[in-house]
DNA sequence: ACGGTTCAAGCACGTTCGTGCTAAGAAGAT
DNA sequence: ATCTTCTTAGCACGAACGTGCTTGAACCGT
């Protein structure tokens, strides 16, 4: 064996700084010259660990990918293990929709190359794979947490689906605003919307409408 | 005079030939040779009606900031001249919110197009201006709306600010789940969660969060 | 001590990009 | 017919990109 290198450690440190180069200057700088200047390696060390740049941006949004849906899990653990209508688990079910947004630099980092993948992968074939992943494993987590969380218990199939999709646009839209106008929108308008949010979901639907649903 | 163009209908096809290359190739594929192929010119035409990429640019997401709030402000002047609560009325409504969303050729185009301008604007400053103005366009008639559409007319400010957020950002990430998952993602989907957040719209508030978050 | 494997670094090639500059053509004004 | 000005087109340069390939250096098992 030569020279001791932790391969996988390496190759985290590189994928790191293509996380830093995609919050701070977008994901088309993210090219092999400057993901190696911020790893402080050469091109040809980051072509050692990575066989082209689709590999290390299809990595890198697995990576980010991973770490997102584990938090998610994390916090969706937290809620399923207190009481529903507690104070805790409210507070809780507040943490878990937090871990969308950019509420620190850690997280704001992860939101922005999420989203900058997931855009790109509409165009580039290469990414789509994760990019579904990546959906899936969200709009479950959401789904079992509207199943949680409305009155009837997800009863009504299409209800359910429903306000899953809803959720899920109002988290990625805050999240998208937090990301692309930071002055308008303040943490605490964040949390704003999703309490109000949360209140809705909380209430029983009109009949009205689950009818005209129906038809 | 030499020979006769009419300069502006020139400059609009070539952000035509702009608008179609971002909604197919994605923004980073828009280069002046690109467009000055799909607008069926040479480089140096292109470059004699816009003076650089970032004015031809600038110039495109302008025009697609103005056709969209055009079309909001339309949808909204027929939403103004109908009685608040009739058929037509919430038909109306839906109407002018589908013009976030990419449910047809046309509107899809100016969707990506949209989107691409929006997220380029967070690295390049010379965006910022125009992603600015959009902001503010949209945020104008979704506040105005929602006015209208709450019960007690938007009384309280802090409420009704939260709830043009929650209204803009249910939108942008309906609008965002429809660009990028179209195959989870039905206009089917789409007017559903919509007609769930207007039921969640016109409820009142529980008083216990109005209560909440004066504290 | 030494061969083999892994790591780090760099060169060179072809492509694409924006842009400064030049030049030919087209048409109204004189 | 000539001049002027707008229009269209193209060349050339430097910069940045991905990638195939080569070159040392480091290190471990034998």
């Amino acid at each position: 064996m030569p020279k001791i290198v932790d391969a996988e450690a390496r190759r985290l440190e590189v994928v790191e700084a293509v996380f830093r180069i995609i919050a701070t200057d977008g994901l088309e700088r993210a090219s092999l010259r400057e993901v190696a200047d911020e790893a402080g390696l050469a091109v040809g060390s980051v072509r050692h660990y990575f066989a082209s740049s689709d590999e290390l941006l299809v990595h890198s949004f697995g990576v980010v990918v991973d770490r997102i849906a584990g938090r998610l899990e994390d916090a969706f653990a937290v809620v399923d293990s207190l009481e529903p209508g507690s104070t805790e688990h409210d507070a809780a079910v507040l943490t878990l929709l937090g871990q969308f947004l950019p509420l620190d630099e850690e997280l704001a980092v992860d939101a922005c190359v999420w989203m900058a993948f997931r855009h790109a992968a509409r165009i580039r074939p290469v990414l789509e794979k994760e990019a579904a992943r990546s959906h899936r494993a969200v709009a479950a987590v959401v789904g079992r947490l509207v199943m949680r969380l409305m009155p009837d218990g997800g009863s009504v199939q299409e209800h359910l689906v429903t306000e899953a999709e809803r959720l899920l646009a109002t988290l990625d839209g805050l999240c998208m605003h937090a990301l692309l106008q930071p002055e308008w929108m303040t943490a605490e308008v964040c949390r704003d919307v999703l309490t109000a949010h949360l209140d809705t979901l909380v209430a029983p639907p009109s009949t009205v409408n689950v009818k005209a649903h129906r038809e």
